[in-house]
DNA sequence: TTGTAAGCGTTATCAG
DNA sequence: CTGATAACGCTTACAA
C-alpha cells in the first residue's frame, strides 16, 4: 500500500513543496509568466494561463507556502503584504473568565472570518515572544489596562513598533494613540441608579476600586460619575445618599467582604442597596448578608455589572439585577475595527462606544417601608 | 518636542528596520562579516566583532525583524527555522468553559514559557486559515476528537501538511499518527465505582454518551470499562448492578434531565447512586432530583466527573464529589512534548498518561440502610 | 580572519 | 504577450 502511495506521488519528491519554477518547468514557459498567470495578470495568453493553472493544481502547488518570499520581494517596492495575523493579550489566569472569555470570543469569532488567525498573550509574560518584534502580526487587539496595571505588554511592545505601521485597538479603557471600543458604563451605572431611586432606595453603597499605585481606574469612575448624575436629575444629594466603598485591591476580597459591608453599614446604618463593581461579588455579597440576616433583595436591593457571571437561585436560574455590557460584541467590533484598518490601510485613530443596558432580574425590589 | 525626537533619530530613516548591510557600512566591512558576528561565529575577531555589535545596538537591529529572509535563506540548505508558533484548536462556544480554559491555560501558560506564541482556532471554522498551510505554524495541539465528530481542523489539515515535518499533539483522545497526552479516566471511574460500592451502592446509574453517528467515544467507553471492572472486583456483577444511560446527544440534555432521570428510576427503581459524564451536569441532576422528591446524598449519592465545575452549597462551597481530571497539566503536557519534537526534531510519537484522582466532597455518603 | 559567490521563491521594472 | 534582470535580507560553501 505504501509503495502504490509512493507511485502515484507526483515526479517532485513530496518532501519539498512546489515553487513557480517547478510550473514553469513543466509548461515550457518562463516563471515569470507563471507568476503573472497565477495572480490573473491580465497580460497572458488565456490559453497560456490555463495550462498553467491546470499544472498548477496538479502539482499541488500553494501559493500560501511561500507567502514569506513574496512578502520579502514586495518589500523592495514598499508594498506591503499583510500576514493574517492579530494578537491579543488576555490575563492568562483568566480569573474572571467569563467576563474575558466574552471579549476572546468576539474577537476570535470576528478575527476568523475575516481569514485572520489570532495569537493570545498572558500579559503578564515577562518577555515578548520573538513573533511580536517580527512583524508577522498585523495588529493588536487588547484590553487597555490603565496605564500602572498590567499594561507590560503594551508598555513594552509600544517601542518596538515604532515608526511601523500596525495598529493598536484597545478595549473598554482608552489609551493615548489607539483606536478603541468602549462601552458606555455610565449610562449603565446611571440606569442602575436611577432604578434604584425609583425603587425608593435613598442610601446606596458603591463598591469603588481604587487602586492606589494605579491611579483612576477609568471604568469605575465613569460608573461613579453615572451613579451620582443620577442622584443629581432625580434630585437627590449624592454626597448625602450615594456612599462610596473604597476598595483598595479587588482579588483578595472574598475574605473580606462580610467584613468592608459590615463597617459599611456601621457607618451608614441607612443603607438599603449595593452597587456591586462586577457579578462575580454578587454571591460573596449574598453570602456575607446573609450573615448579618439581611436577605436579598427583601432588606437590601443588589446591583452587578457586566452581565457575566450569573447568581443561580435555588432552581438555577440567574436572579441577578445587573448591568449588560456587551463583552462579545465588544471583541467582536474590536476585531472588525482592527481588520479594517489594516486592510484598508486606514491609520486614523477611530472610536466606537457600545451601549449597556440595565437588565431587571430578582435582586432589586422596592424599599420596605 | 517632535522635532527633536527627528534630529536625534538615526540616519536612516525610522520607516525601515536595519539591515545587517546598514551595518557593514557603518563598520566599513563585509556584509558577511556582519552576519557571523551577529551569530556569535568564531572565525571573527572579537574586536570587530565587538564594534559591530555595537553598531547593530545603535541602529537598533532586531534580527527577528528578519526572521523569513533568514528561513529563506536557509532551507536551501535543507535547514528547517522553528519559527515559534503553536496552533490550537479550541472550540469557540467554549460551551463547557472551564474544562477547555483550564486545558487552554496550561497549552498557553508552558507555551509562552517555551518561547513559543500561541495560535487558536475554532475547530468549527469553515476552511481553515491561510497561515495552517503556509508552514509558519510548527505545530498543533487540538484534544482528539473523535474520528467523526469535530475533528474537522484535523481531518482537514492532516493532507495539507502532508509531507511536511509538522507535529501534531492531541489531548484526552488517542488520535492514530499522532503523539498524545491521555488521563487514566479508567482508574477515575474505577475509583468513583469503588468508592459508591464501598458505601453500600449496589445500583449505580452510569451515563453513557453514545451518539449513533459518532461511534464510540473513547473516553467514556474507558470509563465504562472503569466501572465495569469495580464491580467485577468487588465481587458484583456490572450487567446487573451497573445501569448505562444511553445519551444519543449531549447538549440539549439540560431539559430532558428529568425525564431521562425519571425513566431511568422506573426501569431500575433501586438505584441509589449516579455517576454523571461530567461535573456540568451535576445542577441539572440536582434539580432534577429534588423535583422527583430525592435529595443529594441523603437519598442519592451523586459523582461528577472532570472536577471543573463546581457544584456551589449554600455557601458557595464546592459539594460535588468528582473525578479530577488533570486538565491544566494535560496542557502543560501537550505543550511542553511540542516543544520537544520541535526544538529536538524528535519525530517518534510519543504517549503519556497522566493520573485522575477521585474528590469525595459531599454529594456522596454511605447507602441509607 | 575576511570576502566572494550563489541561492532561498517571489515580484516590479524594463526590454523584447 | 513573454522574458531577462535585479532585488528583498539573509546564510552556507568556497576561495583568498
Amino acid at each position: 500500500m505504501q509503495e502504490m502511495d509512493e507511485r502515484n506521488a507526483q515526479t517532485t519528491t513530496p518532501e519539498r513543496a512546489a515553487t513557480m519554477q517547478d510550473i514553469a518547468d513543466r509548461c515550457g514557459v518562463s516563471l515569470i509568466t507563471v507568476s503573472r498567470a497565477l495572480r490573473d495578470d491580465a497580460r497572458v495568453r488565456p490559453e497560456t494561463a490555463g495550462r498553467i493553472r491546470e499544472t498548477a493544481a496538479e502539482l499541488g502547488y500553494d501559493p500560501a507556502c511561500h507567502h514569506a518570499a513574496r512578502r520579502l520581494a514586495l518589500r523592495k517596492h514598499g508594498i506591503h503584504v499583510i500576514n493574517h495575523i492579530f494578537a491579543t493579550f488576555m490575563p492568562g489566569d483568566f480569573a474572571r473568565a467569563n467576563y474575558f472569555l466574552s471579549l476572546f470570543r468576539g474577537v476570535l469569532e470576528t478575527a476568523t472570518s475575516r481569514g485572520f488567525a489570532l495569537l493570545t498573550a498572558d500579559p503578564t509574560m515577562t518577555q515578548p515572544l520573538p513573533i511580536y518584534t517580527r512583524g508577522d502580526v498585523d495588529g493588536f487587539i487588547t484590553i487597555g489596562w490603565d496605564t500602572c496595571q498590567q499594561n507590560v505588554p503594551l508598555a513594552r511592545l509600544t517601542p518596538t513598533l515604532r515608526g511601523r505601521r500596525c495598529p493598536i485597538i484597545v478595549m473598554l479603557i482608552p489609551v493615548e494613540g489607539c483606536s478603541r471600543v468602549l462601552t458606555d458604563d455610565f449610562s449603565g451605572a446611571y440606569a442602575a441608579t436611577a432604578h434604584l431611586l425609583e425603587l425608593g432606595h435613598r442610601h446606596i453603597l458603591h463598591f469603588w476600586p481604587e487602586i492606589p499605585e494605579m491611579g483612576p481606574i477609568y471604568l469605575h469612575d465613569q460608573r461613579r460619575a453615572g451613579c451620582r448624575q443620577a442622584y443629581c436629575d432625580y434630585g437627590f444629594n449624592p454626597d448625602e445618599g450615594l456612599y462610596g466603598l473604597r476598595m483598595d485591591n479587588m482579588l483578595p476580597l472574598g475574605e473580606r467582604m462580610p467584613d468592608a459591608l459590615r463597617r459599611a453599614r456601621a457607618a451608614h446604618p441607612g443603607i438599603t442597596a449595593i452597587l456591586l463593581p462586577n457579578d462575580g461579588y454578587a454571591s460573596l455579597a449574598r453570602e456575607a448578608l446573609r450573615a448579618l440576616g439581611l436577605s436579598i433583595p427583601k432588606d437590601i436591593s443588589v446591583v452587578g455589572f457586566d452581565d457575566a457571571e450569573p447568581l443561580p437561585d435555588a432552581a438555577g436560574q440567574n436572579l441577578l439585577t445587573t448591568v449588560r455590557v456587551p463583552l462579545e460584541a465588544v471583541g467582536r467590533a474590536a476585531a472588525e475595527m482592527l481588520a479594517r484598518h489594516v486592510t484598508e490601510q486606514q491609520s486614523e485613530l477611530e472610536a466606537v462606544m457600545l451601549p449597556t443596558e440595565l437588565v431587571v432580574r430578582g435582586t432589586t425590589a422596592p424599599l420596605r417601608s
